[in-house]
DNA sequence: TATATTTATATAAGTGCTTATATATATTAG
DNA sequence: CTAATATATATAAGCACTTATATAAATATA
């Protein structure tokens, strides 16, 4: 066990597994060893019954946080030990009513004791280590209930994928990857058009010089997307040629390309950031609304593709 | 689940379970979406297998807490995957090394970050209970290596068991119990001698007025265990006719039951209690030794069956 | 008032462990 | 140097759940 305990956080999961099978295993023992024809499993869905009757496989269900399927197996052992009577509901024949039977009842005696015993060892246990553990357990089931393990993860997996992503300043090396990563989406979803190439091709002479900026995302190493900011008119900047490579789509690298081009504007003292899109993007769509832009009014454009227009007023 | 949380600390294994659940189930889904072949229940050999190779199956069972059977099932799996090789030891073939092959260093890349991931989602998770989860569970495993479930529960019943015991003075209508609990063992192990029945039959002439005492032990409402204080002399006396019915044995009545008649000898200003017994009851030799009893030399005994003579000095 | 949908329970098959036991090889004892 | 014992691993079967699906009855809908 030495080795899972170095581990650290990510045995967690391990070590409440094996806490656990220690916890019931030894349950099984006790029973045996004062001679009572009883499981632990059998407890919980008993003591129900013993405190409120008659349930519902159903209702039993909903209190115990077993499945459905699991509460029946256990029901029709209880049934066949004898220990548990089912009694058809007449209003509705589907149910199935569960009380414990006379035999049943007599063998609360029996168990008592040793639930006791049980409930007295964990609180000795507990009081031990020194902690509250069922309010420690009830927090836990709480955090859980708010998020769970799945959404946890993958927020800290997305966050760190977020991390890992470098802005690159235009270099002259980059020219052409500027033009290939914009290529490849163009011919995926349009065709390119003559104000692409000339921007494009040229991308210092059109952009750079004329006061706009040419940005890079770099991924594990390498260039993954591009993003460019066009100075339209004193104040007005459009965001544009936005491309990102197909292997790394989700990654939200297009979320981290924009945020430095809005960045780059306000530093330029943009009043307004327009960008020119087509409806059918869906999810650049989405992007450029959780961002802050806002469609605008009708627009004629450059450019065939584009249906739509979206600006962000920088204060 | 409500019901599992009022049920407090006997439903905390049934509790702990969901709890392990829910933490190993969401694992295996963020592999999925990540879309990489790996199951959660491979981390930790294959963790342990990128730290420290090569292992045998036996190695590695020892610091994971699984079973053989268990490695061994794993081990194939992730042999049959690629992810692991497997070299034979030449200088003991049974042993198989096993270490993870080419395959399985390169996928180490693609799971980091889904380890990472989810070390921080748990690290969150545990500052949001505002605990040190690491250091409760090595408490909980602590407690637990230094005494199993078993064991706390077992004592807390015999516990429960021996405050449930009454010890009752003498009374008249308990003459009849007094020679049938005695007659009930003597049956049993020896044969009734002359010297007994006059005990037997005359508690109140030959032992109490004679100084002595006589005592039983009530379990769930019935007499079930009596034992004697024979005065001897004055400050030597003797504990006699101790007698439980079978049914009620183990726990711990003839214990109460000694104790009891020491305490009456203390009362009287006794200096010695002795007993006579036979070294084939080896329940009752342990007892006597418990409380206090020692050997004694030599004695010449009115009853066949004695073999030796035991005798507690009171101070 | 027949039909679609929902609800209650049962059944089947799978999972990830366990315990019990088998098998083959290595080591120790006589 | 052989027989007994110990060790390393494999195999079988079981357990306590799960998910997926079937079945039958009740309820809603058109």
């Amino acid at each position: 066990m030495e080795f899972l305990k170095q581990l650290g956080e990510v045995a967690f999961g391990t070590r409440l597994r094996l806490l656990t099978d220690r916890f019931i295993q030894d349950g099984a023992k006790i029973y045996q060893k004062q001679n009572i024809d009883f499981e632990p499993r059998w407890f919980t869905m008993f003591y129900l019954l013993s405190q409120r009757s008659p349930l519902t496989i159903t209702e039993i269900t909903s209190e115990l946080g077993y499945t459905q399927p699991a509460v029946t197996q256990i029901a029709n052992i209880l049934v066949k030990k004898g220990l548990v009577k089912v009694i058809k509901d007449k209003s509705d024949t589907r149910k199935r009513l569960l009380a414990l039977s006379p035999k049943g009842l007599d063998m609360i005696s029996e168990l008592k004791p040793v639930w006791r015993g049980f409930e007295n060892a964990v609180k000795d246990l507990f009081s031990e280590t020194g902690f509250d553990m069922m309010y420690i357990i009830s927090k836990l089931e709480n955090a859980l209930d708010e998020k769970d393990m799945y959404h946890r993860i993958s927020e800290k997996i997305k966050q760190e994928q977020f991390e890992g992503i470098e802005i690159l300043k235009y270099r002259p090396e980059y020219k052409d990857l500027f033009r290939e990563l914009n290529y490849e989406w163009l011919n995926k979803y349009f065709t390119i058009e003559n104000e692409d190439k000339v921007l494009l091709l040229n991308p210092e002479e059109e952009i750079i010089n004329k006061g706009g900026e040419v940005v890079f995302a770099s991924y594990k190493g390498n260039i993954v997307g591009t993003a460019a900011l066009l100075k339209y008119s004193e104040g007005e900047y459009e965001l544009a040629k936005m491309a990102v490579t197909e292997k790394v789509q989700g990654k939200q690298i297009g979320k981290k390309l924009a945020e430095e081009i809005i960045r780059l504007a306000k530093e330029k003292n943009a009043k307004i950031l327009f960008l020119e899109t087509n409806v059918k993007l869906i999810a650049a769509m989405k992007l450029y609304k959780k961002l802050g832009f806002i469609l605008t009014e009708n627009h004629n454009s450059k450019y065939a593709r584009s249906t739509i227009k979206m600006e962000l007023k920088l204060s």
